[in-house]
DNA sequence: GATGAATGAGGTTTCATTCAT
DNA sequence: CATGAATGAAACCTCATTCAT
């Protein structure tokens, strides 16, 4: 055990130091000797837990992908009222989406082969909508979401919500009013 | 002229190689050589039409943007009612911030150092500010756009829309309620 | 014409480099970094003529052993007695044979995958097999060799000279014959 | 004498693991990784019985031919025939001259600095010479050799035997007796 | 202007070796 | 004794850039 989570202590540890170096370098500055430098190990290391640079890529998106996952399913799975969630939900997916789009979208056209791409990103994205799914068929079951709607189409349809804000618009008046009107359409 | 046409054609001709390349080798497959390849030209040419490889990009980024901003002119100066011109605007818009995420947003942060960026980004955005202002003002004048609007304002909000639809939406339908909400806003 | 003479010089001036590095250093030292500099070229311009290192490799086996197909082929060739002739021909033959030993078979082990080697080898050996053939041949014609000798065996046993045996000769009769010879030359 | 015995054989399970790594993977692919695993110890064991990776090469030579000696010896005192014994024997040095050819002069290069590799050699040889010695002499005192053979000279020829000229022979009388030799046999 | 052979800095990756456990 | 995770020197190879023609 104490083996297992020293590995997973150091694999973790790679994959932030590759976000920091990502965050200051950007992507095509990205070596791997930095990364082993930001991650206080020695070069030969980062490929004792990863293949190659690709692979270490392919983790990093992944990694970043679950740890957003992770919140979504903590956030829906709060004690409190449907619309809180859901404003919350909708505030981290969109600091995620803007992550995305700002750096794991180039990072993952590096990392994964065009053509297995697509394949790569829905089975990534398949989790989510299973977060989604739970948590419409939550609220409908405390009678917060009307009973009527169909689950895999409502969660699909939040799934979607993916525009952020561009430039200054106030965004805490932006989630307000999309959350007033995700509530107006779908509220019990 | 004709030397000056000749030279022109043959940057031009580079630019739109090097984004055939880009689409079917990506930027980290993109190489100076597959460029020139592309164009039908040496490698030499390109470095006599571009200081180096991140020059080439920075212009694509501009020779892709200015594209845009010509057709948008173009569009915002037809002779035909505003909500029409509107809707099409933001058809042409939605697609170039499309490409723009697919693909000029990684090409420009290899392209442009990270501190020059923002500036360089608000100088290319300043042309398409100020075809909107022109836009705004043209349909006040004509009476298609309430009198009392401020235009620079307005043309900002106009120049901030940016979400495009995900997945499978309708692709029309959205346009067109887009649009309406817009008249909505600010029709006569 | 210029082109190809000098891509031929430059190619070949490559081989030559690797031939003196590898004696210097042996093959376990040889970096493709020293060849360039044997040879007076940039460490890029070797990978202008060989795909890798075992590009290389390949090319330098086959390099030395068509040159001495081409110094075998001249000396069956020489107008001279026929003993002569073949007593120059398994001198060139043994200088060639502890050459490859020495430094050629090593070489091609890391040069060609284990499957294809055989065949490759074999495609070799072709060339020199036709020499001997067209060698005894020639002795025939002038008497100098007995007629009733089959051509293709006689050629093949004396490709075998120097080596042991090779191919498909029946491994047990060939040790009888030798070490008949040898109990004729020592026996009592 | 158990730990000794122990060692021993782990030594050896060492070295034996180290031939198939290096007959199925080749010297070029030889990695104590792979020894380690196929001798099933840990890699740090292999550096507890070898100084490092040239003199686990180094041991694993003179192993081999240490091996080859103690069957020519074992050979060479069989209650049979001189004829019989020397065909035996010579097939035996076929065998072995195959191998070195194919895998020992490779790694023997590669185990032995330059400039010791020939006396490391010829330490290696004497005791064949040796073994040899004794056969001929043997073979003298049984009335099945000729007794006016010099001992040593018609030792050294018989290991000659397999071999292009080794050491100090006079390389240009060898090249006249074998070309005599093959012209008795295929001369008209 | 146009070219592409030549270059070598700079990146990725391997693997012999060490050492804390 | 035995181990194997960790290391980094050293090798291979790429590709942006130059320059003689």
């Amino acid at each position: 055990m104490a083996l297992s989570t020293r590995s997973t202590d150091k694999r973790q540890q790679i994959l932030e130091a590759t976000i920091r170096v990502l965050r200051e370098r950007g992507l095509s500055g990205l070596k791997v000797e930095d990364v082993a430098k930001a991650a206080e190990v020695g070069k030969g290391t980062v490929y004792l837990y990863f293949r190659d640079k690709r692979d270490l890529l392919r983790a990093l998106v992944e990694y970043r992908t679950l740890g957003f996952y992770a919140d979504a399913e903590r956030i829906t799975r709060l004690a409190r009222p449907f619309p809180e969630r859901l404003k919350e939900l909708l505030a981290r997916r969109f600091a995620f989406i803007d992550e995305w789009r700002g750096l794991w979208a180039a990072v993952a056209a590096e990392a994964v082969e065009r053509d297995a791409k697509e394949a790569w990103l829905r089975g990534l994205h398949e989790r989510y909508q299973r977060i989604l799914e739970a948590f419409i068929a939550d609220g409908q079951s405390r009678g917060e979401v009307r009973a009527d709607l169909d689950v895999t189409l409502t969660a699909s349809a939040l799934a979607a919500v993916g525009c952020t804000p561009q430039l200054d618009l106030p965004r805490e008046a932006y989630l307000e009013q999309l959350a007033a009107i995700w509530m107006k359409g779908v509220g019990a």
